[in-house]
RNA sequence: GGGAGGUUAGCUCAGUGGUAGAGCACCUGCCUUACACGCAGGGUGUCGUGGGUUCAAGCCCCUCACCUCCCACCA
């Protein structure tokens, strides 16, 4: 693909001229659809190359948006790191499937699709289930391209020739089979159970779809009439309606002020029904009055102690949250409020509310449509996950599946040890249809298809269930069904079990979990052997984003103001294990930043290099020090950041990338590269190395900023010898053995930049500008230090000199003494640095010098307790003592030199 | 009631027992051989509290406090 020469690129980057071009490239060349290799298959989870020339499959199935809406900031967070992944390890010569879809969204959907309809004046029930879910289809067509387009502008190397939907034509055969098998297994059973209805969907939800929240409420004490007596006893109760429903009070057994009540009777007020008294365990003694109502088809705890006492259970409120013919003629159809209101008055008037009182405590809520739970009698199709659960927990627990950060193994634990049956059954249109059919008497069949139903009964006069699947039922298939499973594909042998999920924490019960089980189940594999946890992307402030605080950032607005490089920078950089983002706008300036800073240091090279090319490798040992030095921080930031990823730390992956670029690499490296280009330099292939660091620099950064690197990756003379068509498909860079500095070199290296600092601080200090020219006086502090002549050997050489020119203006090197007007600056490694700058030297600032003085007196006094500690010398291993030596040697000369400026020569050590 | 995480610079956060770090913000001076989305320099910390282990603790152990979040059928 063509790009602009380097004489017409831009002093400014701007993202927006290149980013949807290459997005739109890479599209059209297809790098990122995979092919399943004939043979050798080695399975994607292996680490280690098994064998030579093995196409290794690689492959995270996104968790599926759903198709609701736009992606919002979670998605762009989840998004990039799997990006990030999937394009790292497809450097790394990984056959490497990062595989999109999307989600329907059961209720989510159905919901908004209603809502568009109510603007027309109708329900779904107007228009009738087919035609419904026509309406429903046709928006899906519309929000799954939304997606899709989202995803390109963020960068996503998605296989695009695999995207799937939860309820195509597939992925529903798969749910059929995983429905009827289980069914067989006797795992799937329809039955009647106390579930948590919510009349704000008009639906049964799972327990994990109930949001507990802590409600101001009443507490009511009521007087219930003791049978054949004048008692009474009293019972406390949020819910007073229920009462109309209660069929025994419960005691505990060994509660003294009750016991003779045992095998009595106590008539319910208003209704004047006769019930038992039981005597149960779960009764609190303390709570209340200590006697509780029971009421079976209205409460959880009530339904098991009905069941314990074999009671029966009178249903007094019906799916629409009104009060059934069974509360009694007055009751019947009032609102469970009003029936509240009606209840109350007519106890008030019996004379049998005793107490009122304010109460806090925590109720039960339709996660989704906000309303109050109500317990109701239903006929669902129930899950029993029990020994899936034993499966998850064992794989957790053997290592098969790892999470990370792994703090969430004891939240992991913790809920499928005190798992419970999922209530699959909702009683919506958009889904998975039950595939389950009645006969006229009310048999059920579950087959595979109403022909193998009809097969069963032996005729075709069937109805099908009506209810649809909890969307979670597929989403819990979806990292095979979405490689063909039940068919035996070749994607399913080749790319599962996938490699790594990357999802949100909130969702680690209702997918994540549920995954882990049903792969096990039906593949004897966990899904993925790791998942990485995200934390949730909040605000500047920290606060979770919503639409009602308005403090929601959109990605697509983040995108175009900033760049998709910069906002997936800026995500993977916050990404903290267990930690939240908050998210920051001017953070991701802060990036872009980073992003012109990559753009103006490739600008500067290729002015530079002239006809050089990248070289395919390099002599280390030829090259001078600054050289040396630029390649071994190379490579050991490529060895870290690969470290870095193998962990999940795209954190400190992208700092260490962040911090090598902008600060050895432009910084100090291009800095001192200067003179090294220019002609009569000593320095060897000095062009070969800005441009080897720059190729290479950019491929560990594409899997980050993709648009970028590739933009200027192309531009790099000798790019297409590492790969002919794309940055996207050159190898990844990893730790050169080779380029190493040995322990003198670093100390050089660091004796050079701490001379630069010191000029550079003098300086600055003096308020100079650059212009004003210094003289650099250095000597060794000690005399005859051999050690310090080599050192000053090399600052003093003409290569050097040619370079403390140029980046720190020095005019020349003098191996002397300073002039006596000049004070001796610092002590470095043994030797003696002082700028004199070409403007008269002003007074010694006494005071500073003496506060400076202080202070390494103070360090002497530490460092030499702890050396002159018996227990440290005794214990501390020989390293560190040997340091703190050291240490003490250079405070002393530190002080020597401090003195002599003070005058203080005289002072003893 | 159980459980998890957090508490480090003004802000947001890294930190692997051995003299406390980054980015942003802030202050000073600079249009210097690419970059003012820049360069150079600056500095601030009782590392939440109180104990313990250790030659040595921001880091390991215990206590408490506060903040976030998950799980949980005291009506």
């Amino acid at each position: 693909m063509r790009t602009t020469p380097i004489s017409e690129m831009d002093k400014r980057f701007d993202p927006k001229s290149y980013e949807s071009r290459w997005q739109q490239d890479w599209a059209a060349k297809g790098y990122f659809v995979c092919f399943v290799p004939d043979l050798p298959i080695v399975p994607s989870r292996l680490s280690d190359p098994a064998e030579p020339g093995a196409a290794r499959s690689y492959c995270i199935m996104i968790p599926p948006p759903n198709i609701t809406g736009k992606l919002h900031m979670g998605h762009a967070l989840q998004s990039t790191l799997q990006d990030l992944l999937t394009r790292w390890r497809r450097m790394q010569g990984r056959n490497a499937l990062w595989l999109p879809g999307t989600d329907h969204a059961g209720i989510a959907t159905q919901l908004m699709v209603e809502r568009d309809l109510a603007k027309e004046g109708k329900s779904r029930h107007d228009l009738g289930r087919d035609r419904f879910l026509e309406r429903v289809w046709s928006w899906k067509e519309q929000y799954q391209g939304n997606i899709r387009r989202q995803l390109d502008l963020l960068g996503a190397s998605c296989d695009w020739t695999r995207e799937r939907f939860t309820l195509d034509e597939g992925l529903s055969l798969a749910v059929r089979e995983a429905f009827v098998r289980l069914f067989e297994e006797g795992r799937i059973t329809r039955g009647e159970y106390l579930v948590n209805w919510s009349t704000g969907l008009d639906t049964a939800i799972s327990d994990l779809e109930v949001e507990m929240r802590q409600v101001q409420d009443k507490l009511w004490k009521i007087a219930y009439p003791i049978a054949g007596g004048t008692e009474h006893v009293v019972v406390a109760t949020t819910r007073p309606e229920t009462l109309l429903g209660d069929t025994a009070l419960a005691v505990h057994p060994e509660d003294e002020r009750y016991r003779h009540l045992i095998g009595r009777h106590a008539v319910v007020p208003v209704a004047g029904r006769v019930i038992p008294f039981v005597a149960d365990e779960s009764v609190e003694r303390e709570f209340g009055t200590g006697v509780v109502k029971v009421t079976p088809y209205h409460d959880l705890a009530d339904f098991e102690t009905g069941r314990r006492h074999g009671l029966p259970g009178i249903q007094v409120i019906d799916r629409q949250g009104r009060m059934t013919s069974a509360a009694g003629e007055e009751f019947a159809g009032l609102e469970v409020d009003a029936a509240r209101a009606l209840l109350l008055a007519k106890l008030r008037e019996a004379g049998l509310l005793v107490h009122e009182e304010d109460y806090v405590h925590n109720v039960g809520f339709c996660q989704r449509s906000g309303v109050r739970v109500q317990p109701l009698m239903s006929t669902q199709w129930f899950c029993d996950v029990s020994s899936m659960a034993a499966e998850a927990l064992a794989a957790h627990r053997n290592g098969r599946l790892e999470l990370v950060p792994a703090s969430w193994g004891k939240t992991w634990e913790h809920w499928l040890e005190n798992i419970r049956p999922w209530c699959i059954s909702r009683q919506l249109w958009w889904g998975h249809q039950i595939p389950a059919w009645y006969d006229e008497a009310g048999t059920c069949f579950v087959a595979r298809t109403r022909e193998a139903a009809a097969a069963q009964a032996g005729h075709d006069r069937l109805t099908q269930d009506g209810d649809v699947l909890d969307t979670w039922f597929s989403s819990a298939l979806w990292p095979f069904s979405t490689l063909g499973w039940p068919e035996k594909t070749a994607d399913l042998a080749y790319f599962y079990p996938t490699s790594v999920l990357v999802t949100g924490f909130d969702i680690l019960f209702f997918w994540v979990a549920r995954m882990v089980m049903m792969g096990l189940h039906f593949t004897g594999e966990s899904p993925f052997a790791r998942v990485h946890l995200t934390g949730l992307v909040r605000d500047a402030e920290g606060v979770k984003m919503s639409k009602t605080k308005g403090n929601v950032l959109d990605p697509e607005d983040l995108v175009d103001e900033y760049g998709a490089d910069a906002v997936r920078f800026t995500l993977a950089l916050l990404d903290s294990p267990g930690r939240d983002i908050p998210l920051d706008p001017e953070r991701m300036a802060g990036y872009r930043a980073f992003g012109n800073k990559i753009w103006n240091a490739t600008r500067f090279a290729l002015s530079k290099v002239g006809e050089a090319r990248i070289p395919e490798a390099i002599d280390f040992d030829r090259l001078a020090l600054p050289e040396r030095w630029i390649l071994s921080r190379l490579s050991q930031t490529a060895e870290a950041v690969s470290l870095h990823l193998e962990e999940f730390r795209f954190d400190l992956a992208c700092s260490d990338l962040y911090q090598f670029f902008w600060s050895d690499f432009c910084d100090w490296y291009i800095e001192m590269a200067k003179p090294g280009c220019d002609p009569g330099s000593e320095r060897l292939l000095v062009k070969e190395v800005l441009l080897l660091t720059l190729d290479r620099s950019l491929r560990l950064l594409h899997p980050a900023m993709p648009f970028l690197t590739e933009e200027l990756w192309q531009r790099l003379p000798g790019h297409d010898a590492i790969h002919p068509q794309t940055i996207c498909l050159a190898a990844y860079p990893g730790r050169e053995p080779g380029w190493v500095l040995g322990a003198t070199e670093t100390e050089l290296m660091k004796l050079l930049q701490e001379t630069v600092t010191l000029v550079r601080n003098e300086r600055a200090d003096r308020k100079l500008t650059h212009r004003v020219k210094a003289e650099l006086y250095l000597q060794p502090a000690k005399a005859d230090d051999e050690e310090s002549s080599a050192s000053l050997a090399y600052l003093s050489s003409s290569e050097v000199q040619r370079l403390l020119a140029s980046i720190a203006g020095v005019q020349r090197v003098v191996l002397a003494s300073p002039p006596a007007s000049a004070i001796n600056k610092s002590v470095r490694q043994g030797i003696g640095i002082t700028p004199v700058f070409e403007v008269p030297a002003e007074p010694v600032d006494l005071t500073k010098l003496g506060l400076e003085l202080a202070k390494v007196e103070e360090n002497i006094g530490k460092v030499r307790a702890r050396l002159e500690s018996a227990d440290f010398s005794a214990k501390a291993p020989a390293a560190v003592i040997e340091g703190a030596r050291k240490n003490l040697d250079a405070l002393e000369l530190e002080r020597a030199r401090l003195r002599t400026a003070l005058g203080r020569d005289s002072e003893a050590g």
